[in-house]
RNA sequence: GCGGGAAUAGCUCAGAGGUAGAGCAUCAGCUUCCCAAGCUGAGGGUCGCGGGUUCGAAUCCCGUUUCCCGCUCCA
């Protein structure tokens, strides 16, 4: 099946079983909002105990948190957010190339640095030994114009970032005959304010009002917990904060599904360690954290590093891990060392010493932090798609049969079982109820006795139920069922009172946790 | 945001200026002793939304919203 087709069906597979529905869909939908349907929320509860248990019950140096989604606007000018999150964009109108205004403008004095440098480089070959490069500086007219050029750049440059002047970075496009790399020609949109961290109020009152983020990642919130947790919980280094919580980015474009959300969901694990050990740790978490993947058997080809070249400017190392969506390979999950940057950041910001004094070195120092971030809605899309299967069936009559099954890893299944009588009377409905009013304190059950029983079983392969029962007319006589799996449709014949065991034994968690 | 494509029943689609359709799904009943597509009946759509052209618009035009494909960033 072509990977895009895959992809659109696997989007209306979503809807049309209760997985992923459009947010705000009777209203025409809200663009890159989703809402997860009745049993999406069971699915994706269940990928977040998973996580949730080879972090915290895994590790007994690595605990949770909780942490509100508003939170004191300065933590995300100490972040650097307020600044790296606010995007000044133009688009040239013959490439079609979107750039962003600023870094547009401060190539451009490069450009202008570029031509005093070759200046000085000429007026050397010229002036041999006795060349004085301060002096030529301060008395080359072409230096000396091009130096008030950039002077005068600068400081209308900052000017308008300081005071979020749009139209005068447009200006200053114009005026230094900014011309795009691609087409080559100075055709520019206005300049477009992108913040991508969305704001609110908080305060009864508009005049006492503060503005306040929505937060855009949740790692902040465990930085700012790191003193409180540290010391309550009695923590030595190494140890790690786990969170799970949802964020928020206004993205300019937005789509791919639940892959690029506006609203999403992370799950996050911030390491703090010793200086001078992250790199063992970033290596620790990476291996753990691929295996953490590669343990629900969706194929260990699927997957790959991505080693950033680029960092972000608090990283010394990052790698993500991609995972071959029907769109290709995409990052689902970003491992970073991020240094001591944010905690130092707090620390400057706050007042507060975010220190700890280290016996065994006899010294304080600010940990260092290695970061762990998966998306879960991109985990979800993981589940999904690696689950999503049609299967053609060779039945005895020799013609073909086709089934869509998600083969989900029972234990992250929203329902586990459905227990059907094999026809609707001679009293099989009422056992096929005792069986689920006993069962439904563990398992997710549902009972269903409409069409034929190959139907019901159709119908709960395509939302992924890994075992069916059937009540038939042997169990009135010795209370025995049978049991049919659903990778394999094969079945057997089971005592009512085994059921919980052998149901219990296959969609616990345990197995995969203790294959970590 | 820009360019290209799309939007008709829960899903997949037909309908190309003249009464809104099919298959599957759903619901009720019948049938049925284990793998969908037997029988009967029913419900469900102001054709994404708004405007225009026309005697008449799902159909032609404009706008708008949402989705898909490219251009950038990220979980």
């Amino acid at each position: 099946m072509a990977q895009e087709d895959l992809f659109k069906k696997l989007v209306s597979h979503c809807k049309e079983y209760g997985y992923v529905f459009q947010s705000s869909e009777v209203y025409d939908g809200l663009s890159a909002v989703y809402d997860y349907g009745q049993y999406g929320v069971e699915l994706k509860n269940n990928i977040k105990k998973y996580w949730w248990d080879s972090m915290v019950l895994l590790y007994e140096n690595v605990v949770g948190l909780d942490s509100a989604i508003f939170m004191h606007p300065t933590i995300w000018k100490a972040s650097g957010h307020v600044d790296a999150f606010n995007d000044p964009l133009v688009d040239n109108k013959d490439s079609k190339k979107r750039y962003r205004a600023d870094v547009l403008i401060e190539d451009q004095r490069a450009k202008f640095e570029g031509k005093i440098e070759k200046e000085i480089t000429k007026a050397k070959k010229r002036f041999g030994e006795a060349f004085n490069e301060d002096q030529f500086k301060e008395t080359n007219p072409r230096v000396l114009a091009n130096q008030g050029k950039i002077d005068e750049l600068t400081a209308r440059f900052a000017k308008a970032m300081n005071d979020n002047d749009l139209e005068g970075l447009k200006q200053i496009i114009l005026d230094y005959e900014i011309s795009c790399p691609v087409s080559g020609t100075k055709n520019w949109t206005d300049v477009r304010q992108f913040n991508l961290m969305f704001s609110t109020e908080m305060g009864s009152t508009a005049e006492g009002a503060s503005k306040i983020y929505l937060r855009p990642e949740t790692a902040q919130g465990i930085f700012v917990n790191y003193l409180n947790v540290q010391k309550t919980g009695r923590m030595k280094l190494p140890f790690g904060i786990a969170q799970i919580g949802k964020a928020f980015r206004n993205e300019i474009v937005a789509r791919q599904f639940i892959f690029r959300m506006r609203e999403f969901e992370q799950m996050e694990m911030q390491y703090f360690v010793r200086p001078g050990e992250e790199m063992k740790w970033f290596k620790h978490w990476k291996q753990f954290r691929m295996k953490w993947h590669q343990s629900l058997g969706f194929g260990s080809e699927n997957y790959r590093f991505h080693d950033h070249d680029k960092l972000a400017h608090y990283a010394n190392a990052a790698t993500d891990i991609e995972f071959k969506y029907p769109f290709g390979f995409k990052e689902v999950e970003g491992i970073h060392s991020r240094t001591d940057y944010d905690l130092k950041q707090h620390q400057e910001y706050s007042g507060k010493k975010f220190q700890f004094f280290d016996p065994e070195l006899n010294e304080s120092y600010t940990p260092y932090v290695v970061e762990t971030s998966i998306g879960v809605d991109r985990m979800f899309l993981q589940v999904i798609s690696a689950s999503y299967t049609e299967e053609e069936i060779k039945k005895e009559n020799g013609k073909t049969d086709s089934r869509v099954v998600l083969s989900l890893p029972a234990f992250l299944a929203p329902v586990k079982l459905a227990v059907f009588p094999l026809i609707k009377k001679d009293g099989l409905p009422d056992i096929a109820r005792e069986i689920i009013n006993e069962l439904k304190f563990d398992f997710y059950c549902q009972y269903d006795e409409k069409d034929s029983i190959g139907k019901r079983y159709r119908r709960h392969d395509a939302i992924g139920t890994p075992f069916c029962v059937t009540v038939d007319h042997q169990t009135a006589t010795d209370r025995t069922v049978t049991i049919r799996h659903r990778d394999t449709m094969e079945q057997e014949r089971v005592k009512i009172e085994d059921l919980k065991r052998i149901i219990g034994e296959n969609v616990s968690y345990e197995k995969a946790l203790r294959s970590l």
